[in-house]
DNA sequence: GTGCTAACGTATCTTATGTTACATACGAGA
DNA sequence: TCTCGTATGTAACATAAGATACGTTAGCAC
């Protein structure tokens, strides 16, 4: 464990720190799909990403779903965060992208390391800044963007989370993330496949330009 | 503008951060319709709001804008923050709402409170708490809702912000903030007077029951 | 009053997206 | 091999929203 927070943290932590998180956090590990946190959920401790991808999701009154962003390692859940300090209920849902490691530190560590540590504090603003641009863009996509080119941005980026050019999903799946119907992304697909830029099967769309 | 300060924010700053802004902080009074920040401006201070109201703004490569949200009393832009901080470039637009009074924080100060002032760590990041919120909430509205339903949450924004129940504004400019067509917003507002949930007239909208 | 401009009303048409329905194809397991 | 559930293809239609075009109206300047 200790090797993985070194490599994924110690260019941001001080040493301190992180001989603190290797103290105080837990690890956890998570299988593809798992559902990590969800709307209302009541969360007591924040993750930091050792390995993998989260995906991050609004969801509303009726169940709709849309994909805010995903995580990488380095990232931590700014809005999980955000809920921890406020002592609110989760706003979000946070579903494994992929196998992803993860290191829990409780709420209190966070607040007490927040006086103590510059550079934990720089993280935290960090992490808050970075979100808030990745929300714009999710706003900017879906304000500004046709489904089109949203689905282009959708493969592309899913592509470059997984660092494969075969992405193994369904139609439906995609149409959830990007809350439309599956009929509408299927012929979207089928638009891109015949310009060549995809090719389709049974569970899976190998990209080969976008 | 002692006064002012105490009775924005005595509740939530310590006495002596309180008097440490009363040095520091410039005063500001912009009227409506003024451009506070541009997108790629650089920020240099931070605003808060003692009067008034803001209106934040994203715009894309082509003028294409689309209202994120509004500021009141007692509220800072956390994105202006997040800039500061990250010492990057205005992400967003803001435009006076109303005749508005501020209070400008220079960077510098921001980061020796955060260390110093706890009370400081904590309206920060209550800040990014209600902005994120804030955030998430305008990605509902464009990711689940119709236009009708749209428009209808901004009139009743609108009309909380100013505490009027006539909004003084034009069809377009109702575009412009929902990012369509002025010919959709006049078709659509046309319905609810029909409704009797409106009454419109050249240059302003008396708001009846929404 | 006249003239002018910006705001507004409205018809018509186009298009993107959503909906429904059904046919077909694939692949895991019996 | 056959069977069956799931995934995908596709047509036909419905609807919200955008685009264009043009007429009308309110209010200001003169």
């Amino acid at each position: 464990m200790n090797s993985s927070i070194n490599t994924t943290y110690s260019s941001v932590f001080e040493k301190d720190l992180v001989n603190e998180i290797e103290k105080t956090a837990v690890r956890r590990n998570v299988s593809q799909e798992d559902v990590l946190i969800d709307i209302g959920d009541y969360v007591k401790s924040m993750p930091l990403l050792l390995s993998g991808a989260i995906k991050v999701l609004r969801v509303d009154e009726n169940g709709d779903e849309l994909l805010l962003y995903f995580l990488e390692p380095g990232d931590t859940c700014a809005m999980t965060m955000s809920c921890c300090l406020g002592h609110t209920k989760s706003e979000i849902k946070a579903i494994a992208e992929l196998d992803t490691e993860l290191l829990m530190v409780p709420v209190q560590k966070m607040e007490e390391w927040t006086a103590t540590y510059k550079s934990w504090r720089n993280f935290v603003f960090q992490s808050y800044h970075s979100r808030l641009q990745e929300l714009l863009h999710t706003v900017d996509t879906i304000a500004f963007l046709n489904m089109d080119e949203r689905l282009l941005k959708y493969l592309k980026d899913k592509a470059k989370i997984s660092g494969e050019t075969t992405l193994h999903t369904t139609h439906q799946e995609i149409a959830y993330d990007l809350n439309t119907s599956r009929v509408v992304i299927s012929r979207l697909l089928k638009k891109l496949e015949t310009l060549k830029k995809i090719q389709l099967k049974r569970n899976s769309i190998t990209i080969h330009s976008l």
